[in-house]
DNA sequence: CTCAAAATGAGTTGCGCACCTCAAAACACC
DNA sequence: GGTGTTTTGAGGTGCGCAACTCATTTTGAG
């Protein structure tokens, strides 16, 4: 029993004997170049799409000669996440070099609206695609939307802008990742009873802000048997996150659970140590990074909410890629996955 | 600040002119054809290193025109998993097709080593690359081998034959997938002590015994309140699973939680509720399916373990593709995470 | 019907490489 | 020195397409 999955191998020159035209006016239609009646776009089409012709790729990627280029607009700042993406784009280097695909990355304050809508105006016309980890403001949005008028591809990164005409989104559900969270916590915690504290870089970040939301949902209509604190702020800062909690356990013995939602988790565990209930308060927090990782093993942390960097690195050029060439998007593929880790999937 | 991750646009010309050569000099260092002194293959490959030369793929791809061939062996019958992997095979049709990439699908009967091995070995010779669901077996070994000796790129796919010389394995670990849901099942449980059931497909099944045993080994380590059963055996059946399980959950009154290692997980499910303790049991199974995807939106089941049955049909299809071009294989890419799946991070 | 504008055909070039042939040069051996 | 062998150079062809030019045909407006 054989299933054969794939076309034939025709050529421009089949589908314009096909459509009765010549090669140019095939050219022409593919290309949306002017000058070609209606009628006749739709019988070349008709052609292209009764064979289900697909341009060979590497004929056309060979053929156009300029090389592509991308750039990456990162947060500036010691971002471990955001440094394994920078990392993961090094590792594809030799990918990249062989498809003539030239990757930039630029690093600017994306935490200020204004800075960062500059340095995407001061990219535009340079640049085939953008992937931009970006801030949901008005001026923002402005700003990738005029990218996207000028022709440039624009994919968003980690955070998305969904009011802008970006594209496509290279990221994770982040309520549903506050609701895993959430899960998590009232699951571990298990009979018992108490409260559960809640850790945050700040509440204006839109995806911190979010996985909050998704958090309490669950808590709320879920485990009625745990009570959520007032969340705590600490700006993804080791020093403020530690104070704050430390400051929290004191006051309430009866704290059952936590979730870090964003970076500063150094802090965290400290706090959590230092107060010696590293091992009774079940904590969930985000990213696999060294520490996390650590603290996995250890059992101080429980579960870590992740998306892979890597593959949001692969998936971002990929996605922008497709776009440029005008192929379709394998949105299966694509699709940046919740991770749960916890100690025995480590990756 | 801004980073450029990519290399120059050389030539094999330049690298002709560099190395003091003609062309066609390194064209047989490129392709290890015969006739040429090592000294100068030797100044060739540093000309190449000296300059991270990468051949540009789609003129390599357009230059060679033989299509590729890849052929998948799948096992017969009707398994969800697999026709899940099919079924993304299909999804990918027009990416295929864009590189003139043929990709046959074989199903034959993988648990009868000697049928295996000669369904291998009938494809000698007709295809670029294999991907098989292997049985880890002397002779499919055997066959695996003679493949890879004709020049046949093989990777293995879920299912690993070690002792094989294949190139590549495109699947889980599965004893870290077993210590997995051995902590799920004694975390979820929670202070409860009682008994816990294995019910597995065959223990004969490679994939299978190990996660039994990784599982064995999170709960005898971490966990000695919980007692583990005797594996059952259901061959993967609903019916055999179902009465196997009705049987174990009639004499013991005290089992606080259930391990599915492989399908059949419809009938475990019956089981399960026809007596009544669907809620009370911790239930952790394999895979996310339509059933599976059901049985955790109703809270029947507590966690999935899954591989993204997506995610290794599009890695076994680009490691062999990179394999046949010579190209480095991104390992972080290609690897196949174990994923755990609950109600809120459902994809 | 006339004429300009629009639509189309025919053709060229080049992208970087794989694959091939044939001749020339370098080398080894006696 | 001559012989045969190995190594190297020079060159050609074609893969399928993008991008372009220029001539020719068709069309529509007046």
């Amino acid at each position: 029993m054989t299933d054969t999955l794939t076309a034939t191998a025709l050529t421009l020159k089949d589908i314009a004997r096909e459509a009765g035209v010549s090669l140019a006016t095939v050219d022409r239609v593919l290309h949306n170049r002017p000058g070609v009646r209606p009628d006749t776009v739709r019988r070349v089409k008709a052609a292209i799409e009764r064979n289900a012709f697909q341009p060979h790729v590497a004929a056309a990627e060979l053929a156009r000669s300029r090389a592509r280029r991308f750039v990456f607009v990162m947060p500036a700042g010691p971002n471990p996440f955001m440094q394994q993406i920078e990392a993961y784009l090094g590792e594809m280097s030799a990918w990249l070099s062989a498809r003539r695909l030239g990757v930039e990355v630029v690093a600017t304050d994306v935490f200020d609206p204004s800075v960062l809508a500059a340095a995407l105006e001061a990219l535009s016309g340079n640049y085939d695609g953008v992937a931009v980890v970006a801030l949901d403001h008005p001026g923002v949005r402005a700003a990738i939307n005029d990218l996207v008028d000028a022709g440039t591809r624009v994919v968003t990164l980690v955070s998305d802008v969904p009011s802008s005409r970006r594209h496509h989104y290279v990221g994770i559900d982040n309520i549903a990742a506050g609701r895993t969270a959430g899960a998590l916590v009232g699951r571990l915690v298990g009979q018992r009873s108490g409260k559960v504290a809640i850790v945050a870089g700040s509440q204006g970040l839109r995806d911190h802000s979010e996985r909050i939301f998704g958090f309490n949902q669950v808590m709320a209509t879920e485990f009625p048997g745990l009570s959520v604190l007032p969340v705590l702020e600490g700006r993804d800062e080791d020093d403020r996150s530690e104070q704050v909690l430390a400051r929290l356990l004191g006051r309430h013995a009866d704290i059952v659970g936590l979730y870090n939602v964003g970076a500063g988790t150094q802090g965290v565990a400290k706090a959590l140590s230092d107060a010696g209930r590293g091992k009774q308060v079940v904590f969930v927090g985000h990213d696999v990074t060294a520490l996390t990782r650590r603290l996995l093993l250890q059992g101080v942390m429980d579960a870590a909410i992740s998306q892979n960097p890597g593959h949001e690195a692969r998936a971002a050029v990929r996605v922008l890629l497709a776009l440029a060439r005008g192929e379709p998007i394998l949105r299966e593929q694509e699709k940046i996955r919740i991770d749960i880790v916890m100690r025995d999937n480590l990756p």
